[in-house]
DNA sequence: CAGTGGTCTAGACCACGAA
DNA sequence: TCGTGGTCTAGACCACTGG
């Protein structure tokens, strides 16, 4: 039935992942068509069902494949490839600049997060957690203003740190590894406390970061970005592309 | 043997990997040093040889750590990479909510290039270009105004199409192939015409996003959106990350 | 040689979705 | 209820590395 499992070398589930992709491939299995089920690849393919489990498993983790249990495998429809905007940390993004760049650290301190901040940190119940406050600074004048939540299980000595000599940011890469982000961007018009640190007109229109960082399942920083309305604009300039396609 | 798999929910073979993540975050164990390993892991954690490989393997995959055969598994060293934020075009964004996507066109026209337009294309003297303003509905709700300028060389019928049955993005992208992006990211205040459009109260904070894209060497769109305050917010959920660092 | 990771199996239990 | 995918186990054989 169908091709055999082709060829000599390899792992088998490597060549359980080729079956699949040459199926795909050859037009002989569209989009959105529905994969034959893992038992009816096991009597098929003479393989057991750990291996095709595997084998489908890594194909929908790189978007090949979406897996719905209790339906069934469907060929992913094709990727409409977005656009990606990078993210600097900002005192990088100054000294690139060629400025100097100067912290202020307001506060850093262990605090018990309240409801909505372990909601955020998916905590089931409220526990303490490092909360810092830092202002940056570009020559002298604030550009942004940057607020952490951070998990004491994956960074016990936070509070311990100065954050004039490292980045919160540097400390943290070095500290933990980050397996995903979650990004995202509002406006916000700055309260007299904000302005007044940012050095703004009150009410002026700033943008704000929210970022979340997950070590495996577990969240490790929840962090809220203020800039300096468009003193310092976000984003990336001539950042080069996988493959987009326009807009 | 340092602390138990902690917690009780989620799958094994995620709590191993919490566990290792853990390990690393709070310091007890080093970049580079050498991991225990699948056996001990084994006895130590009371789970089988299987999940222990589960766990390491796709940790390895995330970059996380190095596994070779025959000698170990170690902690990698950090490599620092730069949070990406991935933008959506806006229908699909919205119709992936399950909402209903709808657009206006309140533009679609040749202009000639202002001074500033013309350098924002690298123009060496001003020129001719496609001038289109839509608005997005989600729902019959406003949330994202589009003011595009577009390169005539690259997509010469783009007066003539008809933006509400498809978007000025899907348009592009089938046109032109796009080499590079540059983003930026500011805020500003709705102006009043800005504001009725969008429904929203004067004054009020809005994220823009900047945006242009070349094909090889040349300027193909200038484009502004702005975003209905905080209606819509711009950004991207859990984005899988190769193998950042954190922040 | 012993220890490591790489793979594979057969069988099991579970959570979920559709009929 | 039944079939789907999601997970887990115990045990096995292999290829590779180091001493």
């Amino acid at each position: 039935m169908m091709t055999a499992l082709s060829d000599t070398d390899g792992p088998l589930y490597e060549r359980v992942k080729g079956f699949i992709l040459r199926n795909i491939g050859a037009g002989a299995w569209a989009h959105g068509r529905r994969l034959p089920s893992e038992n009816e690849l096991v009597s098929s393919l003479g393989v057991s069902r750990m291996t095709v489990n595997r084998a489908l498993r890594e194909l929908a983790a790189a978007g090949i494949l979406v897996r719905i249990q209790g339906v069934g495998t469907f060929i992913a429809p094709p990727k409409p490839r977005s656009a990606l905007i990078e993210i600097r940390d900002i005192s990088e993004e100054i000294t690139a600049r060629g400025n100097r760049h100067r912290a202020e650290v307001l506060a850093l301190e262990r605090v018990t997060a309240t409801p909505d901040l372990a909601a955020a940190f998916e905590f089931p119940r409220t526990r303490p957690v490092f909360h810092s406050v830092v202002l940056h600074f570009e020559d002298d004048l604030p550009v942004q203003l940057e607020e952490r939540h951070v998990n004491p299980d994956f960074a016990p000595h936070y509070g311990d740190q100065d954050f004039t000599a490292m980045t919160t940011f540097e400390y943290l890469q070095a500290q933990t590894p980050v397996t995903e982000v979650e990004h995202i961007i509002t406006a916000i018009a700055a309260d007299s406390r904000t302005a007044a640190m940012l050095q703004l007109p009150r009410g002026e229109p700033c943008p704000l970061l929210y970022r979340r960082t997950w070590s495996g399942t577990a969240v490790v920083t929840v962090n809220r970005f203020i800039y300096a309305g468009s003193r310092i604009p976000l984003g990336s300039r001539y950042r080069p592309v996988d493959a987009p396609r326009s807009g």
